[in-house]
RNA sequence: GCGCGAUUAGCUCAGCGGUAGAGCACUUCGUUCACACCGAAGGGGUCACAGGUUCAAAUCCUGUAUCGCGCACCA
């Protein structure tokens, strides 16, 4: 398709106004707190989000969220910080600043750890601001005087205390562990680092004979060549083929180890032989194993994935070469059972796209669970609230089983671990060298540790580090707790978690009030959006081709709870055209205002009061959903308030009383105060068009901008149903009476001269005969002319035709409404005949359908009436 | 294996105990002085399936199926 976008002279004009506005907010100081201390505090510190990366449209939509929440606390008169800022992303920020080392020919290893450093602030204040610049495009009112980074000064020093402070307390241990090791970084990684996959792999089966020579064991392994580092063959206490066996000692087929086979509950029976090798140094469970029974931790493999010297013939080569010449070896000596295909999860490293290894490192841990404690209770309490509430078990069922936290990365850049070893190895965990050596006293400090912290670690400080933590600073006291934090669902282990528990034990207080976890944007055929697969839309083309607004309308008004949504192109296009029609109709209201005089809003007319009460109706709708992170309800009653009640009928129905002098006062105060408060409610969700319009409109009390101004408060006054369901009742007779028109071939908007009615309109007669393009609307019948009638909302409308009516199609037609209102009432009959109904049902139900039974008697009556004139 | 979510008009979704709704798409009509990025009218659904509760079920309960998402296991 070519999107031709020419803006015509009557549309609206995204990109220009969307410029115009953010340097002019900024400019006005309106992004940060203002410091009424009698305010409520509303205070969002934004997940940061990485220095390598760029807006996605789960960022558009997770910042879009935020900048709607701040908006509209600030209307509300908060005192709203939205504090911004970035993560220094650890793994990401050095494997792409060594890539472009390495495309400029240096090696960022032979450089060494300072130079390389060096090179990544260099690259970090030259690129990587990109996404805070898309946040602007965005139109997020973030305070940026606030901006923090997790690497700046005081964070850093943040970081050191809270280390420091742990390892004294003993929750920070170092140990030996099974970790997941990306043997191309040459690092740990996290389980979010890493992606679950099934592939196609083959079991195994191998040949462990008894070095006594009295039979054998056979084994089954997916990764064979792991095999030169067992220490042991377990089997499960109650499997009878192996009873009297466990204690032999097993000959290591391809090595001249002995290895025991050993009793463990580990081993599950029905899985192929109940015989497993263990092998502590490459798999987590066979880690426990060999802690249980006290093996020795042998490692076949190196950190960059090569055989180590305890492969003996094998040493040196890469593991996928030593699985091969295992296996051959394996087969050719005997040893080898079979060969089974076999599904196998793996771990895929994000980062080199290198499969995991498992492997026993030295790392640095946090033990979690005693910081879980008040974590769990605070949730549970419902201190700390989940939106939508389904995630709080999820977390809960994550927190009442947390494991150890491996903190250390063996990286450069990051927060260097605080640790400083003497001689003899102990270590000290101190803000300095200097400080350490105070701490070692006699010993001597000779090197610090050379690990840097995971990048959660860090960032798990965020709503309060931000905020001057540990230092006692004024902004500390006053915007913590905050209060919401808007995040993804895949990282509330790894992030919302330690969030709380880290607040917690360390302020003493939950670092938010809510989670709100919004939803994933998928294709529109429902997938996930793949940079690979070239299926991701970038946010920032529809920004600069179609605008912010636009972008935002297009992922809010879809979310709320729901934990997907699907983006696509057509709905962008229902996103430009209420821009537009907000636009047009609002330069519609403002052409209409010649001789308008601001004033108080009394002899009104009922459509006057039924518009209003629509709007209160609105309001209500809106700040609801806004609170409760309903974005999509709010967005829906916003369209429909806009265009279906007051561009569809109120607009329509002033245009006379706008056009004399005599009588358009009362609109015009209507009409400005309806868009002046659609304009507020649509601001923190759409902030670019709604300020654009604003500016055009004459309205009381006007502020420099409508993002400084307060929330309609006056509202409730205006609530009135009975003028709601008296208007209603005149609008079901004019679509009925256009719906007449249509069928005899009378074109909307062509003016007739005279209907006639029989029935209550209730001072209507003026407001359908206009609505319904009829010069003269009449009570009674027609008088010896053919005639075509309808009944609606308790009124007949005959209409009378000139000429000559076609008497077959009116049958017709007169038929088929007979038809469609008796199905109707023979099943409300049926329900009404029903003893049981009338007797258990509630009375107003029974009532109510007794009189739709009436109406549709009745109904049918006059249809019938009216084919036997006709038929006549 | 366990858990969570989804299943309603061609599409995207709302409704969550009282006669099936919206937007888009579609059909017909309309160059009307805010807007054709518009207006009017209209067609279109056994609310995934099977049981149950109830006077009454898209709505509550129990299963089943399909799709998606987690968690655990996988030698």
């Amino acid at each position: 398709m070519s999107e031709q976008e020419t803006a015509t002279a009557t549309g609206y004009d995204a990109l220009s106004a969307e410029q115009k506005w953010y340097p002019r907010w900024e400019s006005a100081g309106l992004f940060a707190p203002h410091d009424d201390p009698e305010a409520p505090l509303y205070t969002i510190t934004i997940p940061p989000p990485n220095i390598t990366g760029s807006l996605h449209m789960g960022h558009a939509l997770c910042y879009s969220i935020q900048d709607l929440l701040g908006r509209y606390h600030r209307m509300r008169g908060h005192r709203v910080l939205i504090l911004p800022g970035q993560d220094h992303a650890g793994i990401a920020t050095q494997s792409l600043v060594g890539k472009n080392l390495k495309k400029q020919g240096i090696d960022p290893v032979a450089i060494g750890r300072d130079a390389f450093i060096e090179k990544v602030w260099e690259w970090r204040h030259e690129s990587g601001n990109t996404i805070l610049e898309q946040f602007r495009a965005l139109g997020c009112a973030f305070d940026w005087s606030r901006l923090r980074f997790t690497l700046d000064e005081g964070y850093t020093a943040a970081v050191h205390k809270v280390f420091i402070d742990w390892f004294e307390r003993g929750l920070i241990y170092r140990g030996m562990r099974v970790v997941n090791w990306d043997p191309i970084l040459k690092t740990s990684v996290s389980d979010i680092e890493t992606e679950r996959k099934d592939i196609q792999g083959k079991l195994y089966h191998i040949r462990y004979p008894f070095a006594d020579g009295g039979g054998e064991v056979i084994i089954a392994t997916t990764r064979p060549e792991t095999m030169l580092a067992d220490v042991a063959v377990a089997v499960h206490p109650s499997d009878k083929r192996y009873e009297g066996l466990v204690g032999k000692e097993l000959q290591l087929p391809l090595t001249d180890r002995l290895v025991p086979l050993i009793s463990d509950e580990y081993p599950d029976p029905e899985f192929g032989t109940g015989a497993v090798k263990i092998t502590p140094a490459h798999d987590p469970n066979d880690f426990e194993v060999g802690t249980r029974h006290n093996l020795p931790l042998l490692r076949m493999l190196d950190e960059t994935g090569k055989v180590t010297e305890l492969g003996g013939i094998y040493a040196g080569l890469d593991r996928s070469e030593a699985r091969k010449r295992v296996v051959a070896d394996l087969e050719e000596q005997g040893f080898l059972v079979k060969i089974e295909d076999h599904t196998i999860p793996i771990l895929i490293s994000q980062r080199s796209g290198e499969i995991v290894e498992p492997l026993a490192s030295e790392q640095w841990f946090v033990n979690q669970r005693t910081l879980a404690v008040r974590a769990i209770q605070v949730v549970e309490s419902g201190e700390i609230e989940f939106f939508p509430p389904r995630f709080k078990d999820v977390y809960l069922d994550w927190m009442n089983n947390i494991r150890d936290w491996c903190i250390s990365r063996q990286l450069w850049w990051g927060h260097r671990i605080p640790i400083y070893y003497t001689e003899d190895g102990t270590p000290f965990a101190a803000t300095s060298w200097e400080e350490a050596q105070s701490k070692a006293g006699e010993a001597k400090i000779v090197r610090q540790e050379d690990d840097v912290l995971d990048t959660w670690f860090s960032s798990g400080l965020w709503p309060f580090a931000t905020l001057g933590w540990p230092e006692s600073t004024e902004d500390l006291k006053t915007f913590y707790p905050t209060n919401v934090l808007v995040t993804a669902r895949d990282i509330i282990y790894l992030w919302v978690a330690r969030m709380i528990m880290m607040g917690l034990d360390l302020v003493d207080e939950i670092p938010f009030k809510h989670v709100y976890i919004y939803a994933t944007v998928l294709t529109k055929d429902g997938k996930r959006m793949s940079k690979s697969l070239g299926t991701g839309i970038d946010p920032m083309d529809v920004i600069s081709t179609k605008g912010a607004d636009v972008l935002r309308y297009t992922l809010l008004a879809q979310t709320g709870t729901n934990q997907d949504l699907r983006y696509s192109e057509e709905r962008t296009t229902d996103a430009r055209n209420f821009c537009n029609k907000v636009w047009n109709a609002s330069r519609f209201v403002a052409m209409n205002l010649d001789g308008y005089m601001p004033g108080s809003l009394d002899q009104l007319e009922d459509f006057d009061r039924w518009i209003l009460h629509r709007l209160a109706e609105c309001e209500k709708t809106v700040s609801q959903a806004y609170e409760s992170y309903e974005m999509q309800d709010a967005l829906g009653a916003l369209y429909r308030f806009f265009w279906s009640e007051l561009c569809d009928w109120y607009i329509e129905v002033s245009k006379s009383r706008l056009q004399n002098p005599e009588t358009r006062a009362i609109p015009q105060r209507v009409l400005v105060k309806c868009l002046h408060d659609f304009l507020r409610m649509l601001h923190p969700a759409l902030p670019f068009v709604s300020e654009e319009v604003y500016e055009m409109l004459p309205i009381p009390g006007k502020q420099p901008f409508l993002m400084a101004e307060t929330w309609p408060s006056d509202l409730t006054a205006w609530w009135d149903p009975a003028i709601d369901a008296k208007i209603e009742n005149w609008l079901e007779a004019t679509r009925g009476l256009r719906a007449l028109r249509a069928e005899f071939g009378l074109a909307a908007m062509k003016s007739i001269p005279k209907v006639y009615f029989e029935g209550a309109l209730h001072g209507g007669e003026k407001v359908v005969a206009s609505q319904a393009w009829v010069q003269e609307l009449v009570p009674g019948k027609p008088d010896g002319q053919k005639f075509v009638s309808t009944t609606v909302a308790g009124i007949d409308f005959h209409l009378p035709l000139e000429g000559v009516v076609d008497t077959e199609k009116e049958l017709t037609r007169l038929d088929r409404e007979i038809a469609k209102a008796s199905e109707e009432l023979g099943k409300l009959n049926q329900r009404l005949q029903s003893p049981a109904f009338v007797e258990r049902a509630k009375p107003e139900v029974v009532e109510r359908e007794r009189a739709a039974a009436q109406a549709l008697e009745d109904k049918i009556a006059k249809l019938r009436e009216r084919m036997a004139l006709f038929a006549g």
